[in-house]
DNA sequence: GATAAACCTTCCAGTAAGGGTAAAGTAAAG
DNA sequence: CTTTACTTTACCCTTACTGGAAGGTTTATC
């Protein structure tokens, strides 16, 4: 698919999945014809996956972390096991942080 | 209280602490002798309240309204009454997809 | 009382992660 | 075949900081 639909399916801007190719995170394949970014199922998948890592402050740096365990289908090493506990615990810091705003503010 | 500890204590930096004075988010006064930036401890709550809305990315605009809501005591109006519930689902809507990213990370 | 360490100040330049707009090529619809 | 929609690169702009220089202040130590 061109870079628009897969923009429009991930919930990103056309800007900003230029800029993931750019940057080297998401690179599709060009239609040599056109010059045309051609998105795949497969990266699609990734950059919706990135895009909800990244409305949680993780870094662009981090995204490419997370996105090689997401990738990763055989967990079996004992580094990628650890990376991915290290994230979660991450993420559970940030459950508690939300939870705790969410009741500051409702009194 | 001076800056450092104001910054150590909110778990912000002195630069960023400093920023938020620049962009009149939270001024603190000045002692006219030494010309340090003097924080009371009114000043540090709302410090440490505007970390933990950043870290959710909240923007700075949407803290100082934030932070409105939080400095706000008689919550009477209808409009800061709409605009608390209008945040807090906000924060529902992130609590959702946070939950999503972890269930998605531990497979 | 000098001096070094640990603060603080302003100023200026740089970064991350995009956003806005222009000029031009390509594709789909009428 | 032309209008409309989508795409390209290129450039500068924005937000929310971060780093470092050059210098003033406070505190601990000798």
């Amino acid at each position: 698919m061109n870079i628009g639909e897969a923009a429009k399916k991930s919930g990103l801007t056309v800007k900003t999945v230029r800029y993931y190719d750019e940057i080297n995170l998401i690179k599709p394949v060009k239609n040599k014809a056109t010059n045309y970014r051609q998105y795949t199922d497969a990266e699609l998948a990734k950059l919706q996956f990135i895009g909800k890592a990244r409305r949680f402050n993780f870094s662009i740096k981090e995204c490419k972390e997370l996105l090689s365990l997401y990738e990763n289908q055989n967990r079996s090493s004992k580094e990628v096991r650890n990376l991915t506990l290290t994230k979660i615990a991450e993420i559970d810091v940030k459950l508690n942080e939300l939870e705790n705003l969410r009741t500051q503010l409702s009194h």
